[in-house]
DNA sequence: TTGACACATTCCCATATAGGCATGTAATGT
DNA sequence: ACATTACATGCCTATATGGGAATGTGTCAA
């Protein structure tokens, strides 16, 4: 058998950079698929694609207005990832990590995914 | 160009149900191969295929024990797939979900990843 | 109706699995 | 040294990409 499909749920369609790079900035507002191509700097069938199979998972909602598709961030769909992460939140290592954490958000870049 | 590698990062990692299914086994303490084979009911060339792309990207440690191989998670190398979530956490519906979160807790299958 | 704009889909290809099976390797007991 | 235990790796195959280029579809303006 091979990989499981990236459409096969959240898990395997956030593997891809550039998905979780749109799903950043589908979070705040919709946006038309032509600003997340300019944004991006992503190839246009590219940017559908990976939209296709976000919407697949219901990781982003779409709708349409007038010659544009409005697409923004289904957060609620990212809670099982969270959840899942969130189950090893007690075996990190709270006092180091905090302090590395504060340090590490000065200096981030902004297309950091 | 085809997907990237499982063992590109985390998030490629984590994307196999059955390597979280291991990452959750492994988390309470070190287990030999074996355990996990038992445990989790897969074939042997299986969970070492499955082992080693989780070491490769961090995800657990590996040490020997005479003949056996004891593998544990390790939790930080989550975080980063945590903090990525996370980013999403202010566009959540926070009342409704809580409500949902206690209901279906209850109801959750043991070997649920 | 025609043309332009904004996206979506299709086709082709190289690549990376994950499963099943066989085999290789390291460590231990006798 | 030899058999056994406990894993790791190799080989083969079917499948699912993601990029690039071309083409199809839906909407609006004139």
């Amino acid at each position: 058998m091979a990989r499981a499909a990236t459409t096969s749920d959240a898990f395997n369609a956030i593997a891809e950079p550039r998905r979780r790079a749109i799903l950043n900035y589908l979070a705040l507002e919709e946006q038309p698929v032509g600003a997340i191509v300019a944004r991006l700097n992503l190839e246009q069938p590219s940017v559908s694609k990976h939209l296709r199979v976000l919407r697949d998972v219901g990781l982003v909602h779409a709708r349409r207005n007038g010659r544009h598709m409005l697409y923004r961030t289904n957060a609620d769909a990212i809670r099982p990832l969270y959840e899942w992460t969130k189950t090893f939140e007690r075996f990190w290592q709270h006092q180091l990590n905090r302090v590395k954490e504060r340090a590490e958000a000065k200096n981030q870049p902004l297309n950091k995914v």
